[in-house]
DNA sequence: GCCAACGTTGGC
DNA sequence: GCCAACGTTGGC
């Protein structure tokens, strides 16, 4: 069974649309340790929520993992990795964080709990639920 | 190894 | 623009 994950980005550096126009992205720059776990434990195939954060501050789309994680090939620290990811699915009604922390389904998510981790892990139950609450039927 | 100072992220 | 939360740094 996969995991489920999410990254997030400030539309104005990095957007959804941008990474559907690109097709794919390496997801580079993360010089946190717990967020660097996170990108190290997944799997090709995985989904992974695109949140825009400061900007928006909603789930806009599913990525999926395409290339599991290398080196980041913007630092010459090979402690630090990087994944590819590739547009997956729109979400038809973003989900927003202040949605997200009304509903105490949500406590123990990361993003919730911990505001700052750019890379966060989601259940398999969270993520079933927000894409219902995106108007997706999966 | 503790902890104060400082820097950064990101919500509001 | 403010500030809370949290990570990192560096003095001791």
């Amino acid at each position: 069974m996969a995991s489920c994950w999410l990254i997030k980005s400030e539309p104005d550096e990095y957007s959804w649309q941008q990474l559907v126009k690109d097709g794919e992205t390496q997801w580079t720059g993360v010089r946190n340790y717990a967020a660097r776990n996170n990108l190290r434990s997944m799997a090709t195939g995985d989904p992974v929520f695109f949140y825009h954060s400061v900007k928006g501050t909603e789930i806009v789309g599913i990525a999926k993992v395409i290339k599991a994680h290398y080196p980041d090939p913007t630092s010459d620290n090979p402690a630090w990795v990087a994944v590819t990811v590739a547009p997956f699915k729109a979400i038809p009604q973003p989900v927003t964080l202040s949605t997200l922390k009304q509903d105490p389904f949500f406590a123990d998510m990361d993003l919730v709990r911990q505001g700052r981790l750019s890379v966060g892990k989601v259940s398999a139950k969270e993520f079933r639920r927000i894409c219902r609450m995106g108007g997706l039927t999966t």
